[in-house]
DNA sequence: ATACAGATTCCATAGGACTT
DNA sequence: AAGTCCTATGGAATCTGTAT
């Protein structure tokens, strides 16, 4: 790129306009090219995670990972079944981002970026919304183990002290936590099949590691939109809609992208379309862009 | 335990507004 | 004039709670 903008610079003003627009516009481009690029080496953790392109990660995904996972260096080494802790991801994409996670080549390209000098700014602990679920029964659950489901994945929490203690157990062991034989038959099986008690293990290992990641008691702090799920629509002429989100984001609101009967709220901007009319047919709350500004004004 | 249905997300596309 | 950004749209895939 600085070659192109070296040349672009050597050829202004000698190249006929017709064929070149003049040099000055390449080596502008050329310019603003470089500097972006240079600019996009602090980003967040959203991004980082939007722009390493794995299937079923976009946007929404990606941030709901960075929130509740916090740092990179955690993600990049979590085996897939914790990924189904975050609210929204469940087994294909859990499975999905594991998947990506296991090619030593991805490994490399986050390795070969960070080398290269793009940084993380926003690393932070894992949200305290975390804690729950972290436990032998809720992982049995979730390992999608064929006639394990809650109940028997609930049984079998209660009854072995850790996974190790699982893995080690004779089938019949399964039968006095309660379970059905057929479910314990297929644990044992599951349990049986090359991966899996290492996979198993590997879960169990990293729940303790994020267990003492996240804090002891998160700040619960209450805003005035908690529980709240807000669609916007339409243009604003005060902020951008990505702007305006942020704000309601920040006071608890979940930013939906379209209208239901779950919907608590619509923004309607200028030119709003079929999503105010949804929500006319559905009676749901709208709101006007002075009323939002009226709202906002009152949480600075 | 499984099937189903409604809600949500992903993703490509397109058009208009804005910037360079 | 060309390029970029923002928004809307809709089909396909996925998640999740509920009924069977």
């Amino acid at each position: 790129l600085l070659e192109m903008k070296r040349r672009a610079d050597a050829r202004d003003g000698t190249t006929p306009a017709h064929l070149n627009k003049g040099g000055k516009v390449a080596s502008k481009w050329a310019e603003n090219l470089v500097e972006a690029i240079d600019r996009s080496r602090a980003t967040t953790l959203e991004r980082f995670l939007f722009a390493l392109g794995i299937q079923h990660v976009g946007e929404s995904t990606a941030k709901a990972l960075a929130t509740w996972f916090g740092d990179l260096e955690l993600i990049r080494r979590l085996p897939w079944p914790l990924f189904k802790r975050v609210p929204d991801v469940g087994g294909e994409v859990a499975r999905s981002i594991g998947h990506f996670l296991d090619q030593p080549g991805n490994q490399q390209v986050i390795d070969d970026l960070l080398a290269r000098g793009v940084r993380v700014t926003d690393t932070h602990a894992p949200t305290a919304k975390l804690r729950e679920g972290l436990d032998l029964a809720t992982l049995l659950a979730e390992l999608e183990i064929p006639k394990v489901t809650r109940i028997r994945a609930e049984q079998l929490g209660n009854a072995f002290a850790n996974a190790q203690a699982l893995a080690d157990a004779p089938v019949h062991h399964f039968v006095s936590a309660g379970l059905p034989a057929e479910s314990a038959n297929s644990l044992a099986g599951w349990l049986g099949m090359p991966g899996n008690t290492d996979l198993l293990l590997k879960c169990a290992a990293a729940i303790d590691t994020l267990l003492e990641a996240v804090p002891e008691t998160g700040p619960v702090s209450v805003g005035p939109l908690d529980g709240k799920t807000v669609v916007l629509t339409g243009g604003l002429s005060s902020m951008t809609r990505d702007e305006a989100g942020a704000r309601l984001e920040a006071l608890g609101a979940k930013i939906a992208g379209s209208v239901s009967k779950k919907t608590s709220l619509v923004v309607a901007g200028e030119a709003a379309g079929s999503k105010l009319a949804k929500a006319e047919e559905l009676g749901i709350e709208v709101w006007d862009e002075a009323r939002l500004l009226d709202f906002l004004g009152q949480y600075p």
